[in-house]
RNA sequence: GCCGGUGUAGCUCAGGGGUAGAGCGCAUCCUUGGUAAGGAUGAGGUCAUGAGUUCAAUUCCCAUCACCGGCUCCA
């Protein structure tokens, strides 16, 4: 006998072997009908693997997100299965189960596949899995794995499992399919119930990009009908929110091809939004010690040579500019740092000088890959509110924990709650791709580590995600669609001081080095504006939106009222306008509401006699009072929104 | 850059080998209104661009461009 523990405390004792299937029977039929994996002893174990020993034991349901995955991760399976039905010869990378869902990418031998092809695929998945077939885990040899796969001609498994120790190598059988696996899987395919492919994108094997492209294929499956409904209805709504159509609804911005892909043009509306997000930072890094300067949009080659930028960059930017000086070239400028080294630069720095901060609402240029762009979120020309801090060595903890603190101040204003602090390292592996020594590096890294976890930051590590020149510690948010942005970001640099030789006078009158620290707390403008866009779904905060009153003179009668009123507010630097188009009073009210304009209010006979405005916030009828009384009450909301 | 998709009026979209439609918006007129759609009339389109097939192409084929969903990349 061996004894289960349950999550809340209890132990029961249990046949030795004896499986999660049978544990939950033995508390409910019903149970046991839902449950979908077990964790055991913190792995996730098939409901139909023996239980050998003593084990904690955790039942995974469909709300349980280890439970979705491995509900996902069989349907993969699953999918394979229909596609080698369908698709015969057809040879397989990988299937994971991924947030929303699961992929397969295979190699359909230069067959091409398209959307059309997608509900033939679904209709297959749900005629297998109402075949009622057992997922069954097999232990396999390194020597047996590699010739059935060679033998079935998938060169993708036997590289995989070429890689593989011998003794930890399973398969997992449904039907007539077999795939290599780790598992865990669903007891049955029953439990999938509703199948919904939803895209076919290329992918790289392996993610390499030299390699050859596979097709890869999204879906996502449920156990109910209802809840795939409920999921695409999500969807719907979540497009709603999407920061594209909401700029093109609220005129905030557009494209045009002929001004070149990704370069964003700010609409006036868009323009004044843009205007107060700056004037919000600023006055925060006014009271934060921070210098403003400006420098060019370009700079001169040897500028970005001196930086290592060129080196690393240079074939795949925007290409030099050419003056009618023989052998004179510039760069529009991918970022400001070197420029802000060259300010540092320009007058001797002692001790005393040290935290200098440089800030510039700076606008840089990228060549992005055309299929990277997206909306606002991804462009090739955007403004940084970017600042640098050369710091002392021993003020360098203490000045990262600061901006961590304004990272986490705008976060708050703008109520980005669900974010990731993500500590951004170099690769463990491939340490070409970055400049700068090893202990340089190791010094910055463990600057960040420390000054994340002294802060109390719940945080993720990721290798490989540093920039080239420093470690970083990034702020993801979310979109409407739950792909994840970088936002803020901080980052620990002691390359860039080194290549261009800055230095100050310490205490004892020699020379140092100081220590720079790359940092914005929106990351750029643009991208700023999208995920909060998508984050309000339009309904930005009060002091932010462009139009913030709109003026409603019930009739003709009222329209010199109205336009006192108006001048009244804008005199205290509310933007409000009037609306006194000739359309009724209700429909003029909804397309306001439409337009995500917070505020209405409302003239006519009453009013005009009080001196007084009728007011609607957001839908809501907010009663009458007088014009001042009004403005003061909007001050008020404002300053309770930037608290 | 790569894989797949889309491109028709200002916006959202329908249509289809015989030179185009709806709703909304816009304009004009009637109406002068009390908190999410009053009525009438009207103006808007080289059907993304360029070649090809055809008696005839917006429709079919090809290329290009832009956009959308992914991949790779991301200072």
């Amino acid at each position: 006998m061996i004894n289960i523990t349950f999550p809340d405390g209890s132990v029961k004792p249990f046949e030795q072997g004896v499986t999660a299937y049978d544990i939950a029977m033995s508390i409910s039929p019903r149970l046991a009908a839902e449950v979908l994996a077990a964790k055991v002893n913190e792995t996730v174990y098939d409901l139909t693997r023996p239980i050998k020993e003593d084990a904690a034991i955790q039942l995974l349901k469909w709300d349980d997100e280890e439970g979705r995955r491995v509900f996902w991760h069989s349907s993969s399976h699953l999918m394979a299965e229909a596609l080698e039905a369908l698709y015969p010869g057809v040879k397989f990378g990988i299937g994971p189960a991924i947030e929303n869902g699961f992929y397969y990418d295979v190699d359909l031998n230069g067959a091409q596949i398209s959307d059309t092809d997608l509900a033939a695929i679904e209709k297959k998945m749900l005629e297998l899995a109402r075949e009622k077939q057992d997922f069954k885990r097999i232990e396999v040899s390194k020597a047996d794995a590699l010739k059935y796969f060679e033998q079935k001609g998938d060169p993708y498994k036997c590289e995989l499992i070429s890689e593989l120790e011998d003794g930890t190598i399973t398969y997992y059988e449904n039907g007539a399919f077999t795939d290599l696996c780790r598992g865990p899987h669903l007891r049955n395919t029953e439990l999938i119930k509703a199948v919904k492919l939803t895209a076919i994108a290329g992918a790289y094997w392996r993610g390499d990009e030299k390699r050859q492209q596979l097709t890869r294929i999204y879906g996502i499956t449920f156990p109910k009908k209802s809840l795939l409904d409920d999921y695409l209805v999500l969807l719907e709504e979540a497009k709603k929110r999407d920061h594209r159509k909401i700029g093109k609804e609220m005129e905030l911005f557009t494209f045009s091809p002929r001004v070149g892909m990704g370069l964003p043009l700010w609409l006036p509306r868009g323009t004044v939004m843009r205007q107060e997000l700056v004037k919000f930072l600023t006055k925060k890094l006014n009271e934060s010690g921070y210098l403003q300067v400006v420098t060019p949009h370009i700079g001169g080659k040897q500028l970005y040579v001196t930086s290592g930028h060129y080196a690393k960059y240079g074939k795949d930017s925007f290409q030099p500019i050419h003056t009618p000086q023989e052998g004179e070239e510039y760069l529009l400028k991918p970022m400001n740092c070197p420029h802000h080294c060259e300010i540092f630069r320009s007058s001797p720095r002692s001790y005393r000088d040290l935290p200098l901060r440089l800030a510039e609402f700076g606008t840089v240029y990228r060549y992005e890959q055309s299929g990277e762009l997206h909306g606002l979120t991804r462009v090739r020309s955007f403004t940084q509110d970017d600042a640098h801090m050369f710091v002392r060595q021993e003020q360098l903890k203490d000045e990262f924990k600061k901006v961590i603190d304004l990272i986490l101040y705008v976060f708050k204003v703008f109520k980005f709650e669900d974010y990731t602090a993500q500590i951004s390292l170099r690769d463990k592996v491939n340490r070409d791709k970055y400049i700068g020594s090893e202990e340089n590096w190791d010094k910055a890294e463990a600057a960040i580590i420390e000054s994340a976890a002294e802060k109390g930051l719940p945080t993720v590590v990721e290798y490989g995600e540093a920039a080239f020149y420093g470690p970083k510690l990034d702020f993801m948010v979310k979109d409407a669609l739950g792909r994840k942005w970088q936002l803020g970001t901080i980052q620990v640099d002691y390359n860039l001081p080194e290549r261009f030789e800055l230095e100050y006078i310490d205490a004892d009158g020699s020379r140092k080095r100081p220590v720079m620290i790359h940092r914005a707390p929106f990351g750029s403008l643009e991208r700023f504006t999208a995920v909060l866009l998508e984050h309000t779904a339009g309904h930005l905060p009060l002091w932010l939106t462009p139009d913030q009153v709109k003026v409603l003179p019930i009739s003709e009668k009222y329209a010199d009222y109205a336009k006192k009123v108006c001048e009244l507010m804008n005199n205290s630097e509310i933007r409000a306008s009037i609306d006194d188009r000739n359309e009724t009073l209700g429909k003029r009210i909804r397309e306001i509401s439409l337009k995500k304009i917070p505020l209405i209010a409302i003239v006519g006979e009453k009013e005009m006699a009080d001196g007084t405005v009728s007011i609607r916030r957001d839908g809501v009828d907010k009663g009458s009072m007088t014009v001042d009384a009004f403005i003061a009450r909007f001050k008020e909301i404002i300053s309770e929104e930037l608290a």
